[in-house]
RNA sequence: GGAGAGAUGGCCGAGCGGCUUAAGGCGCACGCUUGGAAAGCGUGUGUACGUUAAUAGCGUACCGAGGGUUCGAAUCCCUCUCUCUCCGCCA
């Protein structure tokens, strides 16, 4: 959600902000509207005042024994006229905030111009790429020549993008989690949380993923949401509080089932686990002030990198340009782990900035010292990583010329004595 | 799933159509008092929007949420949400 008022201090502003995500420009019509929607605030307030005023007299009249019914008329006609006014400013209201809901968040003056991923910029590269003897299997090649990858069985109970998982595999999966959440919690200064997986719409509208992206989530029959990402529960949250600003930054961090549509996906990342319908994730969430949201974007997209960095994956990380970088962040890094399997670097985690985007949507805020007026929160959320997209880089980078894995050397504590799977 | 009881300011708690501009208490802040502290006394104490140069004033709204009745609703009616107690079922 936008705020208003920065609108109205520098219209332009905004609407090139929107030019740079290649969106037509609103702030006239959101202006006229706001002026229109004060207007009959205004004129409401002033009847209000009236009303006030007059259920006073008519009381006090009461109690004497007077005759009220001269004030009793005015008061009808005042009704009338409130409710006239209070449907122009609901219907202004209403109007103005379909539009506000679905403007994506301002951009960060950092994020480059481009349209796609295309003008996305390397920021750095991490690791040195494995040379291969022999040539890499992708993963699914791999895990269903292990007999530990099944998508036919998953098909079987629950039909495409779907995925059983067996024995090593499946414990290196666990291990994976396991390790990451440790990290956090251990050496990067999380609070391990446990949470839902299905929400309500609030929390969903709050986290910016309502209304423009329902057709990506799955919903319950009783109006429920299946999380597409834990950023959800964990950021909603704090929706509605007033933090004690001695407090922030709050960091939080949860392994959880995600759960997408892929609507419009149909066609890509067909084969294999890449792009499932669930999968697991450990997400890092940030609520911290506006002076420290830039400082902490950086540290979470350190604290998700090394993750990699333990684990021995190639990976770059990559600043979103403006045309990629999602709805409700400001500014975004990818990072892009390699998969020498798909000779490619696919996305492994994203760490976004939205600022005080969702704050706002879902009125987060704190109090910066005792006595001050409460200002909006900022919040950050990064994959740390995606469970299911690791366990493939895992896979594709520690291959063996057998079909077999080698257990990389910071999951060894997780495997139970496995060292190597096939 | 069944039966019942609730939801009032940071917290406790009264009010159940107009003498409420939400009593009273606790907490907190500031001041007076004191050698210092405690006690005591006094003053203040939320959020949003509008107005405004203003985080100063002033106005309006907010007593779980949303509707309704009324000249007037914390108070009456309807719907919903959540909490608590008991019963049933259950990992």
């Amino acid at each position: 959600m936008h705020d208003i008022r920065a609108l109205r201090a520098d219209p332009a502003a905004f609407d090139a902000d929107l030019a740079r995500r290649g969106l037509e420009p609103v702030a006239q019509r959101l202006l006229a509207w706001d002026e229109e929607r004060r207007q009959a605030q205004t004129a409401l307030q002033d009847r209000q005042a009236r009303r006030k005023a007059l259920a006073r007299e008519i009381g006090m009249l009461k109690r004497e024994g007077g005759d009220t019914s001269a004030l009793e008329v005015e008061g009808v006609s005042l009704r009338a006229q409130m409710e006239a006014l209070e449907e122009q400013a609901r219907a202004v209201e209403r109007e103005s905030t379909a539009l506000l809901a679905n403007l994506p968040n301002r951009l960060d003056p950092a994020v480059p111009d481009g349209p796609d991923e295309s003008a996305n910029e390397i920021r750095h590269v991490w690791g040195t790429r494995r040379e291969f003897t022999f040539t890499p299997k992708q993963h699914f090649e791999l895990g269903e020549a292990l007999g530990q990858m099944d998508f036919a069985t998953a098909g079987k109970l629950s039909g495409a993008r779907f995925v059983v998982l067996r024995a090593g595999l499946a414990r290196l999966a666990r291990a994976l989690g396991q390790f990451m959440l440790d990290l956090h919690v251990g050496e990067h200064d999380f609070v391990e949380m446990q949470v839902p997986v299905l929400v309500t719409d609030d929390a969903m509208y709050g986290t910016d993923k309502l209304p423009k992206f329902a057709d990506q989530s799955f919903r319950t029959e009783d109006g429920r949401w299946l999380i597409p990402t834990a950023e959800v529960p964990l950021t909603a949250s704090v929706a509605g509080d007033i933090l004690d600003g001695a407090s922030l930054p709050l960091r939080m961090t949860a392994l959880t089932q995600c759960f997408r549509s892929e609507a419009g996906s149909a066609g890509r990342d067909v084969r294999g686990m890449l792009r499932q319908h669930q999968f697991e994730k450990v997400e890092m969430v940030c609520v911290t002030t506006p002076e420290q949201s830039e400082a902490e974007h950086e540290r979470m997209t350190r604290c998700a990198e090394t993750v990699l960095e333990r684990l021995g994956i190639p990976y770059r990380r990559m600043l979103l340009c403006a045309g990629d970088t999602g709805f409700g962040a400001a500014k975004t890094f990818d990072l892009e782990a390699w998969l020498p399997g798909q000779d490619a670097w696919r996305e492994i985690s994203s760490c976004s900035n939205t600022r005080d985007f969702q704050a706002r949507r879902m009125n987060a805020r704190f109090r910066p010292q005792a006595g001050a007026a409460p200002a909006f929160v900022h919040t950050l959320n990064g994959s740390g990583l995606a469970v299911g997209r690791t366990l493939i880089a895992v896979m594709e980078n520690y291959q063996n010329e057998d079909g077999s894995i080698t257990v990389p050397d910071a999951l060894l504590p997780y495997m139970g004595g496995l060292a190597r799977i096939g």
